[in-house]
DNA sequence: TAGTTGGGTTTTTTT
DNA sequence: AACCCAACTA
């Protein structure tokens, strides 16, 4: 018996089929990423290839490394030579190799989104851009797509000449590459472009990988872009051993340029391709089954396939409507509480997805009054925390200091005097000089016009110099360490007493840990190499798994999952599908929306339950949606409750809700009587009134705590404790509790709902 | 120069 | 509600 006795036939046709193109067009949960893994398997094993020759693409790290410990389950020996990698960190060890030969220095640095939107707002400024016309994030969007579309600056330029509009944005464009050139850096786009360019101009290093890379995997490629697509054409042009997998319904980034004709037009590029559907569903029951395949069948562009599944139908979806998002965020969170009390299904088992990040708060607040564990996939990233990106900066300006933007970052960090006025004049040097901001910076005190501040300039370039002295004879954490206490960093965050301060030195620790490991895994690695791989992680390869946690997230970091009981939030129109899908003229972005909604149901192995709310706040606003339309479209007698007609807006059994009590604010009232449109605004108004006077209610309970220093204390998401201190602020008591099991932390009394014990 | 305040703006989704 | 920026004050 072989391992590939388990493999249903098409999945064995795609195992077998190793030569020449191979299109596999894997359903959600037809176990695709199996079938990469045993054709690795069989190509090492049976074919005699070289492991070294292989090459597997993935999106993101997560999906590479669940891969490769795949691959290395399956194959005892030598697996560790198949180069497993996502586009950016392959693009990124070519281009360590190769970047001179277009003009890069070797050891360039990568921007991530804030880096460059820091250059954008510069370039505005310096181009006098008037962004009441063309918004910042529309010259970002329109650099970072020209570079998907592998437009240049020129071609850009050429393009844009007849257009006024078009034309400062191919201005900011060309200042954009000059700018990072001269930083040494590249961003996300850059990396692929680059590499690109580098095959396209240089045939033998193109060639080099060509004879390395003899059969290439490429996952999600539904997710491709026009530049991952050049890409792997060029990487496989030579042999044609090129296997790519997907599914075109789960295409899901078309807003990061994804291009959905990489995987529809397959065939046209690769005429001789063997095409094979995987439609055998091994995960989810028919009933969910049904309901996702009846939502994506309304899309138009898509190739025709239906999940089957050999499970019985199970349950009927799930759906619930709820007049508040409050009451969709309490009913999820304790439905789950009571199925895990039941035994039903454990924490880990069950997932909760929304479509934007903003409404996790909602159901992370549910969950910690009801003590459920929980963790929050995705959300804002570790590493663009501003504690983190502040460290972050030292050890770029210590690994390299021609980027300019780390250094103006930390130049007055901790505060040493030195404002904008004087950053603005070290600029204008280095521009004259053509050199560096931080060569300027060496240089102070023989330019006149920075004489007056050249002292406080000194003290931390000479800072700056000490650290790099130190980084020959250091490791990497000792560096950290020293920059910490020599910075003060800590200390000063200590001080300030910020409430977050606490959250920010645990972050602190964190990257310690961080930089630890990373030292641990790779001890030949230098600075410029961890920053690089840091660089390129997202929260999402974060996750521990085995952890008996509910899971919370986006349905795009869905992709790939799979949960044994999955709750979909906010089915309303105007959130899922979201407003501007709906308002778009084309009907590509709503059938974008759908396929998300696809993922999302998809992602559901027994029990899948789908929520809306009539009414929730959004952008500081009451909204009143009506029910998604997707829901809409799964067949009635796949639901166990029909979608209700929209009622007539009521509010009575609204005014009592106490969780919105000190959110809101007496602006928040103006402005929502200013945007009074209809003649329920009025019962709307008298709900919010009273709402706010709730509000005032709280701010006077300052005074009346039941609880003193030296006092055990209960709080719902961290247990037990002692109060060690407690301050007396405006509007609320500060106090610090010394944790048994969570550490110190310190917060404000009415959120933090002590009590005594 | 630094810190605060007020006003205006804004929204998907992420490598 | 959250964020960013510009203007004002200390």
């Amino acid at each position: 018996m072989s391992i590939y006795d388990t493999l249903n036939e098409q999945q064995k046709k795609g195992v077998f089929t190793t030569d020449g193109p191979v299109l596999l067009l894997a359903g959600a949960g037809s176990g695709k990423t199996r079938v990469v893994v045993h054709r690795i398997a069989y190509l090492i094993e049976e074919m005699g290839v070289n492991p070294f020759n292989i090459l597997a693409i993935t999106f993101t790290n997560k999906a590479a490394g669940e891969m490769r410990s795949r691959v290395d389950k399956l194959i005892g020996f030598g697996s560790e030579q198949i180069w497993v990698s996502t586009f950016h960190s392959m693009c990124v060890k070519i281009l360590r190799r190769f970047a001179d030969k277009i003009g890069y220095d070797t050891n360039f640095v990568i921007y991530d989104t804030d880096d460059s939107k820091a250059i954008v707002k510069e370039i505005i400024k310096k181009l006098n851009i008037d962004t009441r016309y063309i918004k910042e994030k529309a010259i970002r969007g329109a650099i970072s797509h020209a570079k998907d579309e592998l437009i240049g600056v020129e071609q850009f330029e050429k393009d844009a000449a007849y257009d006024m509009n078009e034309r400062k944005i191919a201005a900011a464009y060309r200042e954009y590459q000059t700018t990072l050139k001269k930083n040494n850096a590249m961003d996300f786009d850059d990396l692929i472009y680059n590499t690109v360019k580098l095959f396209k101009e240089h045939p033998q290093v193109l060639l080099n990988y060509q004879e390395r890379f003899l059969y290439i995997h490429v996952d999600e490629y539904q997710d491709t872009n026009t530049a991952q697509f050049e890409l792997v054409r060029l990487l496989a042009d030579k042999n044609k051993n090129l296997c790519v997998v997907g599914d075109d319904d789960q295409s899901i980034y078309k807003f990061r340029g994804a291009n959905i004709r990489n995987i529809l037009d397959f065939e046209k590029t690769y005429p001789n391709a063997t095409v094979i559907k995987l439609e055998e569903n091994y995960r989810s029951t028919q009933n969910i089954l049904d309901a996702a395949n009846a939502v994506i069948h309304n899309n138009v562009r898509r190739k025709d396939k239906s999940l089957w599944t050999r499970k019985d139908s199970g349950n009927q979806v799930h759906f619930r409507q709820f007049e508040t998002g409050k009451e969709e965020a309490e009913f999820i969170v304790s439905d789950i509480k009571s199925k895990s009390r039941k035994g039903i299904i454990g924490y880990s088992g069950c997932a909760v997805l929304y479509r934007t990040n903003a409404q996790a708060r909602l159901i992370e607040e549910a969950c910690i009054m009801s003590g459920v564990p929980y963790q929050v996939v995705g959300g804002v990233n570790f590493y663009s925390r501003k504690e983190i990106k502040d460290l972050m900066a030292y050890l770029k300006t210590i690994d390299n200091g021609k980027d300019d933007l780390a250094v103006k970052r930390i130049i007055n960090i901790p505060k040493r005097g030195i404002g904008a006025t004087t950053i603005l004049r070290a600029q204008e040097a280095a521009d004259a000089e053509n050199i560096s901001f931080y060569d300027a910076l060496k240089k102070a005190r023989s330019i006149p016009s920075l004489a007056k501040s050249a002292d406080k300039i000194e003290r931390f370039t000479d800072l700056i110099e000490y650290f790099r002295h130190r980084l020959e004879e250091y490791t990497l954490v000792d560096l950290m360490d020293e920059i910490i206490s020599k910075t003060g960093y800590v200390e000063e965050l200590k001080n300030d007493g910020d409430d977050t301060a606490l959250d920010r030195i645990g972050n602190i620790d964190e990257l310690i840990t961080k930089i630890n490991t990373f030292t641990d895994e790779n001890e030949e690695a230098t600075l410029s190499d961890f920053l690089a791989e840091v660089a390129l992680v997202t929260d999402l390869d974060e996750t521990e798994d085995d952890v008996e946690k509910l899971m919370l997230m986006t349905l795009h970091a869905a992709k790939g999952l799979e949960f044994p009981h999955v709750y979909i939030a906010g089915m309303e129109d105007g959130i899922f599908p979201g407003m501007m899908s709906i308002v778009a003229d084309e009907r590509d972005e709503l059938e974008e929306e759908r396929r998300l909604c696809y993922v999302g149901m998809t992602r559901a192995m027994v029990d899948l339950t789908l929520c809306c709310a009539k009414c929730r706040m959004q952008r500081g606003e009451l909204q009143y949606n009506a029910v998604s339309r997707f829901v809409k479209e799964i067949p009635m007698e796949l639901l166990d409750n029909k979608p209700q007609v929209r009622r007539t807006r009521d509010f009575d059994d609204y005014g009592d809700d106490s969780g919105f009590a000190s959110s809101f604010k007496p602006k928040a009232i103006a402005r929502a009587k200013q945007t009074e449109r209809m003649p329920v605004m009025a019962k709307e108004v008298k709900a919010l009134n009273q709402i706010s006077g709730l509000a005032k209610g709280s701010d006077m309970n300052l005074g009346e705590l039941d609880y003193t220093v030296g006092d055990r204390v209960h709080h719902i998401k961290f247990g037990d404790g002692t109060v060690t201190k407690i301050d007396r602020e405006p509007r609320d008591y500060k106090v610090t509790v010394d944790f048994d099991t969570a550490g110190t932390r310190i917060m404000y009394a009415i959120f933090s709902k002590l009590k005594k014990i």
